[in-house]
Formats: structure tokens, C-alpha cells, sequence
DNA sequence: AAACTAAATGCAAACGATTTGCAATAAGGA
DNA sequence: TCCTTATTGCAAATCGTTTGCATTTAGTTT
């Protein structure tokens, strides 16, 4: 999603355009192919306008979040993670352990998971299909050291 | 696993049989079949051995995960949730969002996703596949409210 | 353009989950 | 039974995140 209809979006449902959240929506696009801790965008968000602040970091991802425009996701340590959410159809995610990096690919067995739930009486909400791993470029580093 | 197997596989690693850990194991044993937190964790273990400490459970769960002996992850709020590893074959899960309960089934399209990472030169390290949902038992208890 | 008002911010302090330092205790071998 | 070292319990520290409150600001209204 471009960044003007993320602004857009805010604006429709009421909300300020602040710099803060200026700033912040183009630092979540510019890190639109990773996830991201809240720390790590609150010192990019800085490099454009430096009183942000880790608390309007936080609320403002709380509020992307209910505006479904932000996805957010914990790592082994429990961590936040968060990134934009992607708006083309459905489709998973290979995540770099090492740089973050964010892959996607279309492939999903929603049909066969569907018949696995029926089978159990099971009512499915959500499904999480997601690969860990070395990036090609991560991995090349690490060849080179 | 077995009860017995676990308090095994801990002497063999040269730790001691405390009543704690025991307690602890038997209370995992107990809790299977549901990812739960420390705190559930720490309560129920008190009821055999009410000396328990919050500290200790969690210094045993670090230790059990250190023995591949115990899954970790965290719910959406980033706390964090234990169960027992499966020592059966390669399964997935479905969790209930409601009580906690896993169930397990065999189907995973592994095939399909190697063919994907080796597409994008990504080494696969780890994967997800996880489905959320209403179990049967808490499904049939909503449609009786 | 100045005034207004509710929303948004920044700070410091609170928070909950988890970890750590340290002195006291207990497991399991000698 | 004794001894040594691992383990425990407690309190305090830590980390990421959230909240209360006074101040500031966006975006409207005059």
C-alpha cells in the first residue's frame, strides 16, 4: 500500500495527521519487507524528526493495528515485531532469521487445512503458515566470513 | 513421552530430581495436550508442593527448552506459553483460542515448501504451520449460552 | 489570521512478565 | 553421615510496553 493511502486511511477514520505518525508511516514503508521492533523504528522515525518519542511509537502502532493496516508478531523472545500489512492476495511469508527480511510466496493448502478442521469439528479463524530461515544474501555473507 | 522418560532424560543431563522439578514434570505430563503459561504452570504445581517459586518454574521451563524437552511460544499479547514437545512424528497443530487445547494432525505440505525456498535460495531452517480456531468442546458451550 | 477544542504528545511513573544476585538449602555421591 | 555443588527462594533488577496527566498541536470554527 502506498504511503498516501495509508494516510488517507487515517485521515477517513478520524485520526491526525501528526508528524509523528508521518514520520512513522514512512519508516513502515520504507521497512515494508521487514519486521521490525518498535526501538528500531523509533530510531529511524528520529532521523526525520528527532522528539519522537517511544511511547507515540507505541501508541501509534496500537492504532495501525486497529486499523488493520499493521501487522505485528512476536519473536522467540517475545519481542514485537511489527511490519505494514501486505495488500495483495493471500499468500505466506519465508522470514530471515538473521536480517528480518520478509519473502512471500502464493502457496497455501487452505483446502486441505479446511477439510482437516471439519473433520475434527473444528471452527478455523486463522491459519499461520510461515518459514524461518537464511535469506540468499544472509547466507552469502556468511559463506564469504 | 512418559513421565519416566522425562525424569531420565534430565538425570542422564546431569541435573537433580529436586521435588520441584518433579512436580514440574508431572504438572507438564498433566498439561500436554495445552499450551499454558508459567503462572497456570506455577498453580498447579503448587497444589503438590506448595513451597514452589515463580523463579523456579521458570528457571526449569529455560532448562527443559535448553533439552529440547519443552515447546515454547507466545500468545498474541507476547506472553509467553509451554507444552511438552511431541515426541511422535512430524504433526502440526491446531489451537483453540479459547481453552488452550492442541490437536495435533499428520497432513504438511513440506514437499511444496522445500521447492519453494530452493526456488528463492532460502535455507530452510524452520517452519510454522499453525491453525487457530474454536475446538469442538468450546464451540458446542458458546452455542448453549 | 486568530481562537478554539479535542486529540495527540512527552514525560515520568506504573506495569507485568521474566531474569538475576546472593545467601540459604538440599540432592546425591563420597 | 558428611560434603560439595547444584538448586532454590527471596527481593531487587530488568525489559518491553502501557498509563496518567499536564502540555502541545492539528484542523476546525470564528
Amino acid at each position: 500500500m502506498k504511503i498516501h493511502e495509508l494516510e488517507k486511511r487515517m485521515k477517513e477514520a478520524g485520526f491526525k495527521l501528526t508528524n509523528q505518525r508521518l514520520s512513522l508511516l514512512s519508516v513502515l514503508d520504507k521497512f515494508s519487507e521487514t519486521m521490525v521492533t518498535a526501538e528500531e523504528l523509533l530510531t529511524e522515525c528520529q532521523k526525520d524528526y528527532p522528539a519522537t518519542n517511544i511511547t507515540t511509537v507505541y501508541r501509534n502502532l496500537i492504532l495501525l493495528e486497529g486499523l488493520r493496516l499493521l501487522h505485528k508478531t512476536s519473536d522467540s523472545k517475545g519481542k514485537s515485531l511489527y511490519k505494514l500489512v501486505c495488500s495483495d492476495e493471500h499468500h505466506h511469508h519465508m522470514v530471515c532469521l538473521d536480517c528480518g527480511k520478509v519473502e512471500s510466496f502464493d502457496f497455501c493448502p487452505l483446502e486441505e487445512l479446511r477439510k482437516i478442521t471439519e473433520r475434527n469439528n473444528f471452527r478455523l479463524v486463522e491459519h499461520n503458515l510461515e518459514l524461518y530461515g537464511v535469506c540468499s544474501e544472509c547466507d552469502k555473507k556468511i559463506n564469504e566470513e
